[in-house]
DNA sequence: CTTCAGATGCTCT
DNA sequence: GAGCATCTGAAGA
């Protein structure tokens, strides 16, 4: 399925990150594609949402790359030791991105759990696989995804998304996590899953 | 199933 | 120095 470009994030960040879901994300680590199939997102607008790292285009070290093309890869750390994926959205200058929350495996297995828990799938336990991919760390550890690849172009071959051919019958939204010191951004119901 | 504490280091004030 | 777009394991219900 085709490759999605630089046109796909050039738009509305609410609108790319309710579309990302059913998408299927691609990262290429020493030669083996690792897949897995977009379930949850996070939508953040610099220019007015308080919750987002750029807000009122605020620019710094670390947003910097939120002011790249659309099509971006904004990876940063968290709490001293977990990466968020990030995709830059809308014209640049708009410091604006969705943030990747949750997903399903879909190829190399093996090489994922091998970046979650350090053992082969079949050593995962149940409560292991439950929650293998359903968190913006978790995701970013299983597809070897540290600061290293941030500002990586999506629209390149080591780290893209692409159409699965799936369309979700049904789209839940509601508000974000983790951002209760937003105020009234707190409660934008920015946050998308199937 | 739930809550809770602790880990850990970068970023900005 | 404070706070953070998180995760894990332990303990209790």
């Amino acid at each position: 399925m085709a490759k999605l470009g630089q046109e796909f994030y050039n738009r509305d960040t609410v609108e790319v990150a309710r579309s990302l879901l059913g998408k299927e994300l691609v990262r290429v680590w020493h030669g083996e594609d690792l897949v897995c199939r977009i379930t949850e997102t996070e939508a953040y607008v610099g220019r007015m949402d308080k919750a987002c790292h750029a807000y009122g285009y605020r620019r710094t070290g670390r947003t910097e790359t939120l002011f790249a093309p659309p099509g971006t890869a904004y990876i940063y750390l968290i709490y001293g030791m977990y990466c968020c994926l990030n995709f830059v959205t809308e014209p640049e200058g708009e410091p604006c991105a969705v943030l990747i929350r949750g997903a399903a495996p879909v190829q190399g297995g093996e090489r994922m759990a091998r970046g979650r828990f350090g053992c082969s799938p079949g050593e995962m336990t149940a409560y292991q696989k439950k929650h293998f991919l359903n968190g913006p760390g978790k995701l970013c550890m299983a597809l070897h995804l540290t600061r290293e690849q941030n500002g990586l172009d999506l629209t390149g071959s080591e780290l893209y998304v692409r159409d699965s051919g799936c369309v979700p019958h049904q789209i839940y939204a509601g508000r974000r996590i983790g951002i209760d010191y937003a105020e009234e951004a707190a409660e934008f119901p920015w946050r998308f899953w199937i």
